[in-house]
DNA sequence: AACTATTCGTTGCAAGTGAAACGAATTTAG
DNA sequence: CTAAATTCGTTTCACTTGCAACGAATAGTT
C-alpha cells in the first residue's frame, strides 16, 4: 500500500486520484454539502448561504454584513446576496447602524427564529446520519485531523492574503 | 465540551457552524481546491478539470469521455469542455473509435504525457505540505475515517441515482 | 476645515457548473 | 428490415460565484 517511490525520481510515477487528498476532499465535501443543501431547499426554500446567515445570527444575535463575513467564511457579495433573499422573505431585518451609518444591521424576526429553530434539528439530524457509522473516539479523532488540516490550510490562506490584498493578484 | 441538549427537544439550540462537519469540510475542501488550483495554474496554465483528465489518462492510458467521467467523479459536460482545451494545447489526442463511432478516444500526447509528468511531483508535494503535521498513524486514521464517509454519501447518492434517473429529477 | 485614504455594502461583469435538449450512432423490438 | 429506444458527446441555457468598480460614510492628515 504505502509504496515507496522516493528512490528513483525519475520514474514517471502516476498520481493515484482516489487516494490523493486534495480530490477526496472536493468529491466528498461536494457530495455532503449537495446532500445537505437538498434538505434546506426541499424543506425550507432556502440555500447554503441563507442558511449559513441564519445559522449565524441564531447563535450570535444581530451582526453586520462584515460579521457574519469572517463567522461563515464566505464572501460579502454572497452574504450580500443572501441577506436580500432573506429580508424579502422577511426572516431577517436590515437596518442601518446608527453609529456607523456605513454599516447594515442583520437580525432574525420571530418568524426568521422559528424557521431557525426547524432547521437546526434537520441539520443535526443529517449530521448524525453521516457520522453514524463512527465511533464515539473516531469522531473526536476525525475532528482533531480536520483541525490540524484547517490549520495548515490557515497559514497558507494567511500568507495569500498578505500578497493578495497589496497587489492586484 | 460534549452538551447533552437531546433531553430537551423544545430548547432553541443553535448549531455551532464551526464544528458542524458539512461546513467544515466544504470550508476546508474550497480551501485546499484553491490553493492547489493555483498551482497548476500559474504553472502550467491548467484548471483542476483539465488536470484531473490528464491525471486519468496518464495512469491507465487511453480512454472514453463516459470513463472518465467515472473516473474522475466530474459531469461530462465538464469532460468534454476539458479535452475540448487540452486538445488546443496538444495535450490530448481525440478520435473516434472504429468498433463504435459515438465514442471518443482520448490519449494523452507525447508532449501531455510531459506536462503529467512534471505535475504529478508538484502535486504530490503539495498533498505532503498538507499532511506534513500528520504522524503515519494519524494518516492512516485520515484515510480510514475519508473512507467511512464516503461510504455514507455513496449510500445516499446511490438511492438518488436510482431514483433520479427513471423520473425527471 | 479641507483633502486624502479607508471601510462598508451593493451592483456589474466574467467565468465555471450542471441540467436539459440535441444530433449522431448503435442497440433492441416487433 | 424497419422503427423505437438507448447511448455518446456536444451545445445551449440558467444559475451561482467571486473579482472589480462604485457611491456613501467615516477616519486620518496636513
Amino acid at each position: 500500500m504505502t509504496r515507496s517511490r522516493s528512490a528513483n525520481k525519475d520514474a514517471p510515477e502516476h498520481l493515484v486520484l482516489e487516494t490523493f487528498l486534495p480530490y477526496r476532499l472536493s468529491v466528498l465535501a461536494n457530495r455532503v454539502s449537495n446532500a445537505i443543501a437538498q434538505d434546506y431547499e426541499a424543506g425550507f426554500g432556502l440555500r447554503v448561504p441563507e442558511w449559513r446567515v441564519m445559522a449565524v445570527l441564531g447563535r450570535f444575535g444581530a451582526n453586520t454584513a462584515t460579521g457574519l463575513c469572517h463567522q461563515t467564511a464566505m464572501d460579502k457579495v454572497t452574504i450580500s446576496r443572501a441577506a436580500t433573499t432573506l429580508l424579502a422573505r422577511k426572516f431577517i431585518t436590515r437596518k442601518t447602524d446608527p453609529d456607523d451609518r456605513r454599516r447594515t444591521i442583520l437580525e432574525l424576526t420571530a418568524a426568521g427564529q422559528r424557521v431557525h429553530d426547524e432547521i437546526v434539528p434537520v441539520a443535526l439530524a443529517h449530521e448524525a446520519d453521516l457520522l453514524h457509522t463512527l465511533s464515539q473516539s473516531e469522531r473526536a479523532q476525525l475532528d482533531r485531523l480536520l483541525t490540524k488540516l484547517q490549520q495548515e490550510t490557515e497559514v497558507t490562506a494567511s500568507r495569500e492574503n498578505a500578497r493578495g490584498a497589496a497587489q492586484t493578484r
